[in-house]
DNA sequence: GCCCCGTATGTAAGCGCTTACATTTTGGTT
DNA sequence: AACCAAAATGTAAGCGCTTACATACGGGGC
């Protein structure tokens, strides 16, 4: 390991016979500069091998050129392509990625949202709404621009990236209900700290309510993403002595271990029990019966992240929400209610 | 969005009535300093709400607390689950995460490594080993500790943490070959950029070799980690006049596509095609017939590269490589060839 | 009571960069 | 050739922290 100090703005300016000034307008692009002192400066940084100090640069200039993101975890496969879009998007823009996960605990995230402040963070991406109002304040006193994203409300001071997780569920469960299902069970995400898990379940509600036939109490089990989480609330649907003859998940994992346990049952997908899903992840076209689901354009999602956070921070003011369309992906799992 | 300037450390040095000094004695634990104004200073802090400008104590103290990871890609399930508990000590360590990601381009992989380290990465988790020497030398150069992890070499002069690759795919072709299977068919990800998959087929050849028996030639088709380029692959594959009774897939992604396109095509796994994986990650128990494959311990690699990196960082100098121990999950996938 | 030494605290010099402002250069006009 | 605005470049003052070194303090041994 060598110990020859790195060079230095200084060493750069001393070989090109210019200023520091001038080597730091060439290296900002900040314009202001004849293309041949350009070419010199080039040519000095080339030959030494420089490279900015960062930690100087940041205290110097007040900005870091880091974005941070806090999700509840890596491990999902629903953050996983929209986080890959929003790195992409952000290195595309000589931005760089910090990653804090939460695992969704609401006092993690506090203090991963601290914590990634305090390394810098010029602005944050932070998945849902709810979490208390002193960690917005915090914000606001930072002046650090946020973005909700996988997530969206109207007419909120905050700027979503994201889809109605509300209207979404309300169309599947419609739709299930179309299809003459009357007796209904939800599988979802723990809802404790997970708002998307429950405007999904009012999006539920909402369509039975609506659609105003007569139907059997609504049994919803909550279970953590896991697949064998997924397979064991389809157990205690099915414990019931008036089983549902349809299972919405509010997640494809979830709704992939159920759809995997039914048939470990014997239960035939969807002719004995239809299963639908949300999130339109790979899985979901890989089980048997493929699963019907909600798609969520989870590339686009990062990308528009990404860009509304690059706008925030180069006109310092906020930005609008942008509310992504779901659709429904009609595959195998979902069918017409099984007649007596 | 308020525009108060946030406090200093002078500003709390003048509440606490110490010095500067003090107070940064304070924050770094760096000991020398009484109960009393610890206190004292602990109560400036807290009224104030400072926290610690990042640049600064970056400028000041040489180093950011920061360790980078760039991985091919966050979508595959193969890097989440490493990645997360890598993340997680990392944050119980008081080190924040950079992450970026590569496609794996060794271009793109280069310009990350520059990147990262600009923005000021103490240390760096890279994935496997080929690489420019041009690389290497640069992160010498700059001092960087890094660790190569997801492999493992004897007697490098590189710190690994990770499996052997080659070992892991030897075993578990020897025991194909040994269920009777004398035509073998490969799916593996493209090799050209992937020193694991490389070393994966060379695994495979090897316990062919060893196994002496007469084998027909080894038919192997790369493709990209997706569901659906393993399925083209197992096409690729049955089309030969000669189809082969067992495929080895470098990768659990792969082989799952290949099981689902086999029941597609009427084919029952494994009585008629053995399809073994690679990493087990979750979707491995998913699919029906569950797959036998490898198990690659994901979450001690990430803990164990973390715990290295940190200590390369405190120590200064290079940290032993660390081999982890795979082992063959028998579940459903592979069976005994078919007699005639 | 005096000296000495170990411990707590203060002083101040950078760390390497950005940028407001000052100065010089350039080249078109008259 | 003199003049002037615009463009290019230079000067130097911080940015907020860490840390080597200097200084002050306090208490035991004589």
């Amino acid at each position: 390991m060598s110990h020859t100090p790195l060079p230095t703005l200084q060493d750069v300016a001393d070989l090109a016979a210019v200023s520091t000034a001038t080597v730091s307008r060439c290296l900002n692009k900040s314009g202001h500069v004849t293309e041949k002192t350009r070419l010199k400066v080039q040519q000095a940084i080339q030959t030494l091998g420089y490279s900015p100090n960062f930690g100087a640069q940041a205290l110097a200039a007040k900005r870091t050129n880091t974005i941070g993101a806090i999700i509840p975890t890596m491990e999902n496969a629903i953050f996983a392509r929209g986080m890959q879009a929003f790195q992409e998007t952000l290195a595309e823009n000589g931005i760089t990625l910090i990653i804090a996960s939460c695992s969704y605990r609401p006092e993690l995230e506090e203090e991963q949202i601290r914590s990634l402040v305090a390394r810098g963070a010029d602005a944050l991406l932070l998945i849902g709404q709810s979490r208390p109002a002193a960690t917005y304040q915090f914000l606001a006193r930072r002046n650090i621009p946020y973005v909700l994203a996988w997530a969206h409300k109207k007419d909120s001071q905050h700027c979503y990236i994201g889809f109605d997780n509300q209207a979404a569920a309300q169309t599947i469960t419609r739709q299930v209900l179309e299809l003459g299902h009357r007796n209904l069970g939800v599988i979802v995400g723990l809802t404790q700290n997970n708002d998307r898990a429950r405007d999904r379940i009012t999006g539920i509600e909402r369509a039975i309510a609506d659609h105003g036939a007569q139907t059997a109490p609504l049994q919803v089990i909550e279970a953590e993403y896991t697949f064998q989480e997924g397979a064991k609330a389809l157990d205690q649907l099915l414990a019931n002595p008036t089983p549902p003859t349809a299972v919405i998940c509010g997640n494809d994992v979830l709704a992939v271990g159920a759809v995997k346990r039914a048939k470990q049952l014997g239960l035939a997908v969807p002719e004995d029990l239809s299963i639908t899903g949300f999130a339109d992840i790979e899985v979901s076209e890989l089980i048997d019966p493929e699963l019907t689901t909600v798609h969520v354009p989870h590339r686009e999602m990062g990308i528009a992240a990404a860009k509304s956070l690059i706008a925030m921070l180069k006109t310092q003011t906020p930005v609008e929400s942008h509310l992504l369309e779901t659709r429904i992906v009609n595959r195998q799992s979902l069918g017409p209610v099984k007649p007596h």
